[in-house]
DNA sequence: ATTAGCACTATCAGCTGATGAGTGCTAATA
DNA sequence: TATTAGCACTCATCAGCTGATAGTGCTAAT
């Protein structure tokens, strides 16, 4: 598995007109969806080019990878070369609309968002639903967040309820079964030494010295050190399920945008595998900012008809994870781009808040 | 709005020989899925009739209502009247296969699943793939369920995590906001006041019993008890938010008895409003067993298409939820049916062990 | 009561020619 | 020299026609 596909180049210079041309070219297939031939656009562009020039221009566009036909004589639409080209020459990040930042911010904001896991979900749906394509979101790793407050509840002589909260609002809950029956004060001694020693680490961090300090001599340790070690080492232990919120997958099959079935039926498929989908919005090499793959940019093959624009959102210290959408190639760039980014940013915003609220 | 759709009549008599003809009809049209003609069913009926024969029959049971035809010349299809002649009379609980059986059993008896939550996710996935058909299911009713347990953490100065406890195992976290700074100490001994007056309610009498109490002459109470019972109102104030779980909906789209995209649409769009179908489980006349929606029976308009089978799942003393699964009306009643059954069997089976394992 | 025979009908695949949108090329033009 | 008008050509699409197929309903014969 070589990663051969990387970004597509854009570097040769194309004479100003060439490029309004293809401007022309790309924009009318954004906003019509049809292949574009030259008589139309001769009118839409007002350059007071005739038809025949225009045929010229876009021969000269098609040998240098910018445009194609679907067939002899059908107009032609973008290459993903040219969507690339366009998207780093020409779209500059449009502003959005007040009326939209605060429709953002409102559904951000809602009441009974107090935990991260609902916020994800509902800005999940908010952007599936903002741009009609399918929006997906990874959750931050509990792996790498922060220890806030781990607690022990007994509920029965088997049963222990272990209630995990991260720094950013994150909670797990995970009953594990025991052996002997421990009694409530003693698991809250456990839960307060542990705490102690363990406030504002990572989970990955606590596993490790845990670890560590099992190997180490067991005698060294009394009765309620070792069990809370071997508490602390279950409750810790817990599958690093990749979560990822998926919303908006109905537009797949019924938007105009997605012609073939075919392509759309790969990524449902793509859809069921979560760990999967994880490494995909997870795989990010720049640090900032956001980021854009179109079409055969894509490295899973089923998304390489779609363009994916997505951000990373975080807190005030860590990258905590991606959101982002999944839509055909020749989506509206120009909106889709400064949608996706606003909402990253205030994601980002709404999650500090929450954790920084903590003592 | 008037329930005027119940279940369709099969009272008439119909003699022997028509029937064997109808349920030839049926079950030919379960498994092929294309309407069905007279000459091919003289042949596989094997009754020694000849198609002339058979026609005249068939033209009886299109006058009765029981089939259709699509155009003049196709075959005829069973109308919604027949499938339901055919559940009723001759679907005989097929008994399933010892293999299908330890499947369904080993995919809830899954490690890491001591959650009532995760347990309802695997096994609406579950029944999706053994169906091939959407599947629902409702989650227990928050509302309803017995508390087992209640636990306030301090997580800072203004933040309290509420956790809750039901007696089948769900979980529920809230964050509350506080304007006083209360102490981990002080929460203690709310929670084991709060714990040791409402073991054992439902969580709809103990918000009932905490609203009582703040209408009493406040003075009656002191510092303590006022503040256990205003954290208790918040706490128990949780939003009733019907959990659905749905699986399994790109088989809507792919499946070749899917036929027409259009209603899928209609289904596609009715899942997202996950009140609406937690109303169309939820709403049961039948105490007990297997429920069978065909066609036009079903409420909803967009699943007049559509056979819906479902069944309670429940804890030893209550019913919790149900499970279904939404299909074409030509699905194989004889398989569908048991399987629905024995996995709300299973489901209820390993959700009683659950709650029978606490004190 | 059953069945053979026949007329009737709807769908489907395949073919046809007309239409139209679009191209490429060439020669004329500014 | 760059642009453009003109023309021939290509190809997809669509309506209309065809024969083949698979089904029915009716009637008369068994």
């Amino acid at each position: 598995m070589s990663k051969t596909v990387q970004r597509l180049e854009t570097k040769e210079s194309i004479d100003e007109r060439t490029q309004r041309v293809l401007r022309g070219i790309i924009e009318g297939y954004i906003t019509s969806n049809e292949p574009v031939g030259s008589r139309s656009l001769s009118k839409t562009l007002e350059m007071g080019l005739s038809p025949a020039t225009i045929r010229n221009i876009m021969s000269d566009l098609s040998d240098m990878g910018f445009l194609m036909q679907l067939h002899t004589s059908a107009g032609r639409i973008p290459t993903d070369k040219a969507y690339r080209f366009y998207v780093d020459q020409v779209v500059v990040a449009n502003q959005l609309t007040r009326k939209l930042q605060k429709r953002i911010q409102e559904a951000t904001q809602e009441g009974g968002m107090n935990q991260v896991e609902d916020l994800l979900i509902s800005t999940t749906r908010l952007l599936a639903g903002l741009t009609q394509f399918v929006c997906l979101t990874s959750s931050p790793r509990v792996e790498t967040s922060i220890l806030r407050r781990i607690e022990f509840i007994r509920l029965s002589s088997q049963q222990i309820l272990v209630v995990l909260v991260t720094r950013n609002g994150q909670v797990r809950n995970k009953i594990i079964a025991t052996t002997e029956d421990l009694s409530q004060d003693f698991l809250n001694t456990v839960t307060s030494f542990l705490n102690k020693q363990f406030h504002n680490r990572s989970l990955h961090e606590i596993r490790q010295q845990i670890l560590e300090s099992m190997v180490e001599d067991k005698e060294r340790y009394d009765r309620l050190l070792a069990q809370a070690v071997r508490l602390g080492k279950k409750a810790f232990e817990l599958e690093d399920a990749p979560e990822v919120y998926i919303e908006g997958q109905h537009t797949l099959i019924f938007s105009e945008r997605f012609r073939n079935l075919n392509s759309a039926r790969g990524l449902m498929d793509a859809f069921e595998h979560k760990s999967m989908i994880m490494n995909l919005l997870d795989s990010t090499v720049e640090a900032d900012g956001i980021q854009i793959y179109i079409g055969v940019e894509n490295e899973l093959e089923s998304l390489q008809d779609c363009t994916m624009v997505k951000a990373q959102y975080s807190d005030q210290n860590n990258v905590l994870g991606t959101i982002g959408v999944i839509g055909p190639t020749n989506m509206d760039y120009q909106t889709v781009i400064p949608v996706v980014d606003f909402t990253a940013r205030i994601l980002s915003q709404t999650i500090t808040q929450q954790s920084s609220s903590c003592d």
